[in-house]
DNA sequence: TTTTAGTATTGACTTAAGTCAAAGGGATAC
DNA sequence: GTATCCCTTTGACTTAAGTCAATACTAAAA
């Protein structure tokens, strides 16, 4: 089980059966549930974690209490694995800490922690795993030159626009979405206030561009929601 | 001189003469004019670069003419080597085009051009080069982090003396910066516009924090200054 | 059932930062 | 020299989005 599931863990997928039984031996499984803290800023860096079932989300909070979703992680996926690479040895020390905040956002989130020590004895003997951390990265640093782009040169209109139509897009099923995080957590990620995203959704309903209702959104016209993003 | 240059990018810095000569065989050099173009998003993509000499900034453009800076690129630093690592083969397809435009800032910028197929190659026989690589990134993402953190939980006043504390931490010299980048690019760099960071550097100066003298930036109050950025 | 707490919406108001337009300032070209 | 260009600053005005406060909705708990 536990074996099954690293597996399905990308910069796992090319060990084999005998490596994954050498891996399962040195993780650590742990249950949270919603609105628990799996780890603050404050705290030393142990090693990195896999989201197994239900959602992560890693944020930052200002001094004066404002939230800043920069990731959402879904089963499967890693996360907290940036620090590993940065000081090769400042890492061990404890005042090495995560560089951001964890949060089970579902009841039932199970992950998996890598412990830092470990894991790194391992990279040092299996090359093929670095090769698809480069790649994993690589997607990472794709993700936020996107959240960066869209932060900066979009107004929230549009950001929440361009949100509803990349989750249509992976979904695929069909013009509807169904949010999987509340509506201020959305706000928090979009880089705006729940308030404003209220009326955002509003404002496009009131453009029949989408129906909301909900958690579900239903996309009305496309092509009308395609073209004013941009 | 032109493996000498290799030599001092970090990714490289691990090969040893016999490897450098290969590699020096591959790659390209340009030399640029401040304000030329050294990529369009547009354009397919060929490969990743290294800044030998000068500056360069990477940048995006939104439809109604925002300019965002994502990265300054200073010298032997890498710039587009992410796409590398992203999709294995879509890579080398003419649709493959560079994720955002690059520019000169200097005259006399001076870059050299890894060929991405060659690189490839070189990279299955090294993976010294894979693990320096993996560092690389993470050193891009915690600085993306870095980014978003500041655009979204702080205002431009906060963002600006924020810049100014991190130069000053970076020259080490004395209590003074000078600018090496226009300050139209600070702004587009810092998710504002020339009026409003101008308007800001008066208020930080009416506030006797600093004193401004065309692209030198004086510290007066670094408590006060540090203790406003928070 | 009512209570409570978290989540979401709405209205009235404020403000930070952007837009537009004009004018300085500095460097290089003619 | 002065003309040109680009960078920078300043002023007047607008606006998108945030704040504050009240209310509504939903779902679980008592």
């Amino acid at each position: 089980m536990l074996t099954e599931n690293l597996k399905r863990v990308y910069i796992f997928s090319g060990l084999d059966e005998t490596e994954l039984e050498t891996l399962s031996k040195i993780v650590k499984q742990k249950t949270f549930n919603k609105g628990d803290i799996i780890f603050f800023d404050t705290e030393p860096y142990l090693g990195f974690y896999i989201t197994v079932t239900g959602l992560v989300k890693i944020y930052k909070i200002s001094k004066d209490g404002k939230e800043h979703i920069l990731h959402l992680i879904s089963a499967f996926n890693t996360f907290a694995e940036v620090p590993l690479f940065e000081n090769f040895n400042e890492i061990f020390e404890e005042s090495f800490r995560y560089p951001a905040n964890a949060m089970a956002l579902e009841d039932d989130t199970r992950v998996i922690l890598i412990p830092a020590r470990q894991f790194r004895e391992l990279l040092e003997k299996d090359t093929k795993i670095c090769i698809k951390m480069v790649s994993g990265f690589a997607k990472r640093l794709r993700h936020m030159n996107h959240h960066i782009e869209e932060l900066t040169l979009k107004d929230v209109t549009r950001r929440v626009a361009g949100y509803i139509l990349t989750e249509q897009g992976k979904a695929k099923a069909n013009d509807s979405i169904s949010l999987n995080i509340s509506k201020n957590d959305l706000a928090a990620y979009l880089g705006t206030i729940p308030e404003t995203l209220s009326r955002t959704l509003k404002k496009l309903q009131d453009e029949d561009m989408i129906t909301v209702d909900g958690k579900v959104i239903k996309i009305c016209d496309m092509d009308r929601l395609k073209d004013f993003v941009v």
